[in-house]
DNA sequence: TTTTTATATCGTAATATTGCAATATAGAAA
DNA sequence: TTTCTATATTGCAATATTACGATATAAAAA
């Protein structure tokens, strides 16, 4: 065990499960934070911002960008990378859909 | 190791990463899907719908209660589940405040 | 070419998650 | 009370995640 059975269920959820698993670290939170306020957003600076070793941010820069979540652009010697907000934005919509659904229900508990 | 630093991040982030966390497994968003249909939300009937045997389905359940996604209220011999909206609101409202600053932003990438 | 700078990958230890059988708990029904 | 029904908890095996030192890679600078 400790595998997760996707094959249950049905594509949509295994897509937002894995967006959200890659929202599910602070580190990640606080790149996109980061990513967010910054105007260039070259790849050393977001090491320099983060307490953690150059390794385990690149870890959870590919995360991300497995995700869908940023996408980085070679910048000469460097790269920079930024938020796509498509990902996000499905995000939103599932969350708005789960929201709708509920509204037309009537209140259970 | 495989210990999150969550020490060195924000209560904002930890907290948003928490929600996002528990949102992170298929079977947990099939459950917020099942909830956001039905006007019943009696804990066996999750357990039907789902493809994961009870002991796991209580498990996805507390961790969905511990998030704040959802809350369960006794209703005799079984119990009462339902989506509290309040949490999934926190989520729709980061996204938002990080897509606002990439809007103020140039875009790089 | 050699060296520096920036980023990724490998290997690995520590810890967390997933899933379930077995069992506990507690209210309802008999 | 005894039994049934619904849910939670425990214990454990399999796997995944997190973090980082060491190392690889590749472009830039010297």
């Amino acid at each position: 065990m400790g595998t997760t059975k996707t094959e249950h269920f049905t594509e949509k959820q295994n897509e937002l499960a894995l967006l959200a698993k890659a929202l599910g670290h602070p580190a990640r939170i606080a790149i996109l934070d980061y990513l967010s306020t910054v105007d260039t957003c070259i790849c050393g600076d977001i090491v320099k911002e983060l307490p953690l070793a150059q390794p385990t941010v690149s870890q959870h820069l590919k995360e991300l960008k497995n995700a869908g979540l940023i996408k980085g652009t070679i910048e000469g010697n460097s790269i920079c990378y930024c938020i796509d907000e498509t990902a996000l934005q499905h995000l939103n919509t599932y969350i708005a859909h789960i929201s709708e659904g509920i509204s037309k229900r009537k209140t259970c508990c």
